[in-house]
DNA sequence: CTGAAAGCGCTTACAG
DNA sequence: CTGAAAGCGCTTACAG
């Protein structure tokens, strides 16, 4: 029996009537094939695509063994049109750190594909603008089923209340829970340089300096703190002229370094606040014929691809950054698909301590 | 006079009816609100959208000023449905250097967002079975108007078959034109690594290196002939025995340097296939106790940010990533709006030599 | 130059 | 458990 089709279609179907509908042709299929093949309405059909429980066990089996044959996919277009949703994740980012991109990227992307989601990348410029408008228009244009939010641009408040405004998910990767938990994927910056510290004062450093991020950045503070109080913890102490602010790049790096190295006596020791940075530090040791870790000892942060080319190669925090991005996605997801669970906690990410090479006993 | 509605509206919509309809709320609006308050047809309000030029000057500039005035933006998930696309463009990589690919993607972005297209990420693994069907699922499913493929699996012909055959635009970044003009954006790496046989020749050196990248790879081969014959023209030879095949990482790279520093006479100067590659020259010259430049040239390609931060800091070649991403998505965009201009030749990019300090005369 | 109708491929009410 | 109708917001023929 063939249903008659109210709206005959603009143009003829390839797809086969009923007779031999065996090969998974390349051509598209729709809602509407999948239906005649079966011999059921759309509807039904589409209660299989949405795992709906109304439909008889011999039924669904069915329809679900015609669609895998044919290959059929809905299309998420359409389903996106009527449903109100898009299928499409953002990742909103400005972080400059190229491999964590990338990382959280690849990370997010391995839950989100096996879910039929994609993701819509939007490097963004918090001095821009354009800045909030450019994401609100992403965001309601592409009717977003949520986005993640890297650091630093997680840590910022208008964006969170933007997104909250539009009534799309996010979540923030970021080291202090500044939201609701079940938004936040929680990296433990303070425990982390805590760690650091443990590790320079089980060296047997007593002049030990740090090199922060920009004190408009949570995560330099959280670091700081957690440096701080570690080493007073062990009886040591950070005094202020061993503390300078740097900016998280290369270039501050070489001068923060600097203004330590100057110091009499100098440290032995240098915190830098990212790997980027602890580069910097190398560059000026190289420029003052100081031995890396013989006459100073540095830490950086972040483990990027750079820690390990550095010579000698360089003692630094792991954060599990895929995880990070696989966790953000996850916790999307949930949302999206609005399972009504108990309130969730926040995802909480440990780093660990990499000791290379940067890193030894004082010698003075 | 208000248009009659046809069909009901599922709720009662928040757009004002006609009286004070000033505030661009974000409510969404419809193209029929916009028809009603132009008080025209949708299908006009449609031809405005679509810059059709058969709509009155001052029929087009009143439903403009209204689209303007509140805030109206055409869905692209309607759009694409009745037009049979997405609005979407996929870059599809399998390169390790992250910040290329973030450079790359951030340049597309830049042409791409200006004319309402958003990108989707898709990294992939060549090697693995579900390569090909991953991609192709991707691009039917999200219906893609075009993708962006970027070495090295720019260089897979399968792959460009397989879009070809899904009538999927595409471009392909590359060294080598492997396809119609109008497919590429060609990046020259025969005639960059020329560049750096003329460096290295001019500060005087002769017992010169090279260190390959994949033989699997095309822009290996355009590197090695392209410095090779550089070398040649100037009465300069590159030995067997000083070219070794790495595999365009920082372990082939101390592996390989360890080959050609055992060599007696060894070279003055080695020229790495890329950054990484570099970077691990520099670990085994760090092991020897070889000063660079003076005991050792070293030359790398890319310029990734590693090469600023490496002590000391590497000459290399320097490509200009972000406009090779803005091209390749300039073309796709030309190729999706189908304008049927003359057969574009392709893009070329050409990249210069960034002279730092690990390059001088040998001083053998 | 402009519009009414049918359609893109799916879903949400609403019935049975 | 299943289906016919109306709708999501836009466009393509086809008329005028």
């Amino acid at each position: 029996m063939v249903k008659k089709t109210v709206l005959k279609p603009r143009a003829a179907r390839s797809t086969a009537g009923g007779a031999d509908v065996a090969v998974p042709s390349t051509g598209k299929h729709t809602i509407n094939d999948i239906a005649r093949l079966a011999n059921v309405s759309k509807k039904t059909v589409s209660r299989v695509i949405n795992q709906s429980p109304f439909v008889r066990e011999e039924t669904r089996a069915r329809i679900s063994e015609i669609m895998r044959r044919v290959g059929y996919t809905p299309d998420p277009q359409a389903r996106g049109l009527a449903f109100r949703r898009s299928f499409l994740m953002g990742l909103v980012y400005d972080n400059p750190n190229a491999q964590y991109v990338i990382n959280i990227q690849e990370g997010a992307l391995g839950a989100l594909r096996r879910n039929g989601y994609e993701l819509v990348v939007h490097p963004c410029d918090r001095t821009s603008e354009d800045f909030l408008p450019e994401i609100e228009q992403l965001v309601t244009r592409q009717k977003l089923d949520g986005v993640i939010l890297l650091p630093p641009v997680s840590e910022n408040d208008e964006l969170a209340a933007l997104l909250k405004r539009l009534k799309c998910h996010y979540v923030r990767v970021i080291s202090v829970p500044l939201d609701e938990p079940e938004n936040l994927v929680l990296s433990m910056d303070r425990q982390s340089a805590a760690q650091v510290a443990e590790h320079l004062a089980r060296l047997g450093h007593t002049r030990i300096a740090m090199i922060v991020g920009p004190s408009t950045y949570r995560s330099s503070q959280e670091r700081l703190i957690g440096f701080s109080n570690a080493l007073g913890d062990r009886g040591l102490t950070l005094p202020p002229e061993f503390v300078v602010e740097g900016a998280y790049n290369f270039e501050s790096g070489v001068a923060c370094a600097e203004l330590l190295l100057s110091r009499s006596p100098r440290p032995t020791a240098i915190f830098a606040g990212n790997d980027e940075t602890a580069a910097g530090v190398y560059r000026t040791a190289y420029l003052r014929g100081l031995k890396i870790p013989d006459d100073l000892t540095v830490v950086g942060f972040d483990d990027s691809p750079l820690a390990s080319r550095l010579c000698p190669s360089l003692t630094t925090m792991r954060q599990p950054i895929r995880d990070m991005g696989r966790l953000a996605a996850e916790r999307l997801m949930a949302k999206a698909a609005k399972v009504q669970g108990p309130p969730l906690s926040a995802s909480t990410v440990f780093p660990h301590l990499v000791v290379r090479e940067s890193s030894g006993p004082p010698r003075i």
